[in-house]
DNA sequence: TTGAAAGCGCTAACAC
DNA sequence: GTGTTAGCGCTTTCAA
């Protein structure tokens, strides 16, 4: 069994509040009574007990991150950032995958596993701004992501329309105007495609460029395939482009082979941006011109904010904040690195 | 404030242990007392205090998985494999992330926070087998990876020689024998790298076929771009070969692109096969053939005998258990899809 | 089949 | 400065 406040005050021949000041770094302690209670600590190994502070205390010292699913790059990445951002102010993260699904996302809202922790930092992709009024839980939550504004908690989400036009508007500036655009939702108008779709349009619109509809594929997935296969399509169409703006940096790698593929130089012929700025774009061949969106300030925002609210659960009005984006240039759309000639004459 | 157990039995009309009882299942309570206090329960939206189970029963529900980063796309598909093993048990799962930094890795290991969970699942990279015997937690372990052997917790890993010798059979089945390999790690005998070569040379050995330094890239890091700059390497040294064994499915697919850009066909002139089975590797172009290691094995297999060991701590010795594995064969092998001529006629 | 009582290890008033 | 005293909400003997 493990040393417990009273083994150690036993030893240190001090009563068990006095371990406990020392413990809590209360300041009426004298430094010989301090010691000898630090010495009794040592030498039991004593670990105070979490369950039963956070039975007295009520908190946890843990937080919940609910994302769709770890295995999409862009969630990874976000729960990386959030865990750094966590683990630097001394918490620990609980993840939760909903799969995305409306039904899933439901129940972790309402999950008593929520009360393992002090908070709840929820990435909804099934939920839509229809479902506003659902999104409420027992613990400080705050909303992450383009599926919710209209919820009364915290959202930290990016930039999209902004960023999404900066995107386009570095095309643009490189000389390109016919956009091909890779993974809009059909009729959608607040998610990230929605919201995408319009920073797209309004970059065309300040320049006097008409949208053509025949260059922008819509799509129901954003997985890696669905960027290569509306690619072939748009290939296959015969369409003119010289560019290609992808909804997200999966996509845009899917859309770059394909063109690759089909014998098109990226970006001489056709250049090609993403937007989420994962780590893989710095690593394709040519490397990825993206949008960072700001995951990180996202993380660091969000975790900010949430301890804000436990701290204050009445405090200010819920906020709505956005992270600075950039667009990050790469060889994508600027120019490739050039690779060496030498066969490998073997087969 | 939170209803607790004892204003549900207010409600109920009955002692707070019958609905302790009716809570936990207990088989003693009459049809009429249990239903008279699940309308209680329901009535005030009862929600058993986690806490304070915790702290009476001694377990949490949780566990703790610590990996080296969530961006390393393996791990994210490791904690991705887990979490979902994990829930289907109703397990929360706690994440810590080392960076695969020694001083991180034992930091973990005594961590107060692993209290706030029942058992942990320890993928070390920093720590190595002369580490063994520092390898030790207050909570039950379970050891993943290929680090660390010797250590006396349970251990639960792939089959790191056969799975790359079964790679490297799946080539000279296709008529390579000039196989390249990316990703060696100098010196290295255990550990992923020192024993997926070991299977590579193995497999070569059975065939009579004479091991070729000069064809196998070493390197310490194994991201995209040490794949693409020793394939650069290589073809800069103009060595021979028809096959590329990457010992990760990221190493692959950043030489697949860099043979690729050098106007190599994939897998006409030269083969690829990678190791690992990401996601990501069904969407490239060719798609990858790789080594499913056995990942969600992995997950469920750690899970199962992470919770063996809580429920019995001092139950059988540890054990050893290998995954099966299998070769994954697609384009980058067999033959890749065609895709459409058309031009975009852009630019 | 149900109830009473004890106590898990800790924090926080409040007294000394 | 240090000690005493109550609980936090629950599970678990044990008795009725």
């Amino acid at each position: 069994m493990a040393a417990t406040l009273h083994d150690v005050a036993r030893v240190a021949g001090v009563s068990f509040k006095t371990v406990s000041n020392v413990i809590n770094n209360h300041p009426h302690v004298r430094p010989v009574t301090r010691s000898k209670v630090e010495a009794a600590i040592a030498e039991l190994g004593y670990r105070p007990n979490l369950a039963a502070r956070s039975l007295r205390s009520g908190h946890t010292g843990a937080i919940t991150l609910a994302v769709p699913q770890l295995k999409l790059p862009y969630f990874a990445e976000l729960a990386d950032a959030v865990i750094a951002a966590a683990e630097a102010r001394g918490l620990v993260v609980l993840i939760e995958q909903t799969g995305g699904n409306r039904e899933r996302e439901l129940e972790v809202l309402s999950s008593p596993r929520l009360q393992m922790s002090d908070g709840l930092l929820f990435s909804p992709l099934g939920l839509g701004e229809e479902d506003a009024a659902l999104v409420k839980s027992e613990v400080p939550m705050v909303l992450l992501g383009e599926r919710i504004f209209s919820g009364d908690c915290d959202h930290v989400t990016m930039q999209n329309v902004a960023a999404a036009r900066a995107a386009t508007d570095h095309l643009l500036d490189l000389g390109r105007n016919r956009i091909a655009v890779v993974g809009a939702h059909d009729g959608e108008v607040i998610g990230s495609a929605g919201l995408r779709l319009r920073g797209y349009r309004e970059a065309l619109a300040a320049r006097g460029i008409a949208y053509d509809d025949s260059i922008v594929a819509y799509m129901w997935s954003w997985h890696r395939s669905n960027g290569a296969a509306a690619m072939r399509e748009l290939l296959a169409r015969g369409v003119t482009f010289d560019a290609v703006f992808g909804m997200n940096d999966t996509l845009a790698q899917g859309a770059m082979r394909v063109l690759q593929q089909a014998g098109y130089r990226v970006p001489e012929d056709v250049a090609v941006i993403g937007f989420d700025d994962l780590d893989e774009t710095r690593y394709s061949l040519p490397t990825l011109s993206t949008v960072d969106p700001g995951r990180v300030e996202i993380a660091e925002t969000a975790i900010r904010v949430l301890l804000e609210r436990i701290m204050h659960p009445d405090g200010s009005a819920p906020q709505e904040i956005e992270t600075t984006f950039k667009v990050v240039a790469r060889e994508s759309t600027l120019g490739q690195a050039t690779v060496p000639a030498h066969p490998p004459s073997g087969s």
